[in-house]
DNA sequence: GACCAGGCACATC
DNA sequence: GATGTGCATGGT
């Protein structure tokens, strides 16, 4: 309860600053699943280089890419860094696509997300924050997306330990919150804007942080 | 030239 | 079960 109210003040003071996320940038529940595993542990901007010569190569879909040669595909995505590994991850994920929805990721709208969930962890390459990328924002399930910033912002508000585990994290924020698509896609992207610009792993910006005055002694 | 980026699997102890 | 390491490109 008094949780609840705490990270919704966060959200309010992240969206006041920062305005409207728009997030996850493409054009089809495909293209933001591909983003979700090429983006892992790499910049976006990386990830747009190669999203961008699938595009020029009309290669931007499930059944376009399932055809596709492996080595082929490493050199179109080359620029998101880890190519050979993505490649495989992505090989892993179109196999798992073809059983479950025949390449259709709409049909994967109205499963049952947990059910879900669990069926996208069993695929090698995609882990808890993939799987969860792909949910909520290929998909439209209310779970929430936790990162390394969200860790570093809650560690750094003394609200978690440092080491805390992925789906403890995560479930700080699913047992406050109502399970709200809309409300869980701009939260994750507004922690993440706000990680970018003011959370870098060496501590130093937090004075501008629109975070910040959760950091102060509250006024009794 | 070091450090970092919207992780994950696997080896080893 | 915890801890360490490889994977690779591009920007700061």
């Amino acid at each position: 309860m008094k949780r609840r109210g705490l990270l919704l003040a966060y959200y309010d003071a992240m969206a006041e600053a920062l305005g409207p996320s728009r997030w996850w940038p493409g054009d089809t529940p495909f293209e933001i699943a591909l983003g979700a595993i090429l983006t892992q542990n790499t910049a976006w901007s990386n990830v747009e280089k190669a999203i961008a010569n699938l595009r020029a190569a009309s290669l931007l879909g499930a059944r376009e890419l399932r055809d596709l040669p492996v080595a082929e595909l490493e050199e179109l995505i080359r620029p998101a860094g880890f190519f050979r590994i993505k490649a495989a991850r992505l090989r892993n994920f179109l196999d798992f696509l073809e059983d479950a929805c025949g390449l259709d990721l709409e049909r994967l709208r109205n499963a049952d997300t947990g059910a879900l969930r669990e069926s996208l962890l069993r695929v090698s390459g995609i882990g808890p924050e993939t799987a969860d990328s792909i949910l909520l924002y290929a998909l439209g399930h209310p779970t929430f997306v936790v990162d390394a910033y969200t860790r570093r912002i809650l560690h750094r508000h003394m609200i978690v330990p440092e080491d805390v585990g992925y789906d403890e994290l995560r479930d700080v924020f699913m047992d406050a919150l109502p399970p709200d698509t809309a409300l869980f896609n701009e939260f994750h992207a507004l922690i993440v804007r706000t990680g970018k610009t003011w959370c870098a792993k060496k501590e130093g910006k937090c004075r501008t942080c629109p975070l910040s005055r959760f950091l102060e002694p509250q006024a009794p």
